[in-house]
DNA sequence: ATATTTGCAAAAGGTTTGCAAGACG
DNA sequence: CGTCTTGCAAACCTTTTGCAAATAT
């Protein structure tokens, strides 16, 4: 993403383009991977010089309430966080090995929601769907290793 | 279930069946919601005369680990537990509302696997699958307020 | 100029741990 | 009786908050 591409974003916002913004943007670009808070602040820490957790952990909330990134739910209780390309509503399989994500769209819950709805009378409102598995590298070097 | 019951399920998985245990499986049976450990704690304190919240934590885990009750995913990063009398693969639905769980088998995510791995080359292990919105009642009850 | 943003230190809150005392089989 | 459980207090760790100082527009 280009820096300018960036302010534009967070102007649309509102937001004021700063520089802690734009490296938190730039960082998670970057990345082909879901990253936590703090893999955030290490990362951009070296380039800013100083920047503060908390600060990291503003702007990561301002970013996913804008739906400009995705939290990605863990076993763990962090949180982690995601930069998609993709507005749509659509889904992650998630590498287990290497915490790469790929967007997938179908999901067939619409039917599955119908469903729901008919069976038990209740209405659907949401959902959360996330596959993990390993992906098409990490499953390569996997065998190789088992080899 | 059963206090016998409780206690046979417990003898399987190797761990002694302790006044506190068979507290925590009735407490979860009893409730057809999903209950946070100290939920747990608050409600089975008043029959136990004193039980520790670290206990409580304690045999949650055991029990989760040995997938006699599930974990709940939760926006707001605590955990949640549900005894289900269901062992076989399923989902739930569960209310926003009164947080009850139901039940569902369909997930229809068998397929799905199958496109992502030929699509991506990876392959998948697991996923997570709820689906929230309101329950029958819920619904209902909603419905005559907005009126 | 001024509203927004940030750093810092400290608090919050759920969960976990260490260890001695107690209970189950 | 020996091993598994539990209570208690304290630690942990991620995340949040308060407020004064700094910065973007």
């Amino acid at each position: 993403m280009e820096r300018e591409q960036g302010a534009l974003i967070l102007r649309r916002l509102g937001l004021k383009a700063t520089p802690r913004r734009l490296e938190v943007m730039q960082c998670l670009v970057g990345e082909r991977m879901y990253l936590s808070a703090d893999e955030v602040w290490n990362r951009i820490r070296v380039r800013l010089g100083s920047i503060g957790l908390p600060t990291v952990y503003r702007i990561l909330d301002e970013l996913a309430e804008a739906r400009v990134i995705t939290r990605i739910f863990s076993a763990d209780r962090k949180q982690y966080f995601f930069m998609c390309a993709n507005q749509e509503h659509h889904h992650h399989f998630v590498c287990d090995s290497c915490r790469r994500v790929v967007d997938f769209a179908q999901c067939g819950l619409e039917g599955l929601a119908g469903e729901i709805a008919s069976s038990t009378g209740g209405r659907v409102l949401s959902h959360i769907l996330q596959v993990n598995g390993l992906c098409a590298e990490c499953s390569r070097t996997e065998s190789e290793v088992a080899r």
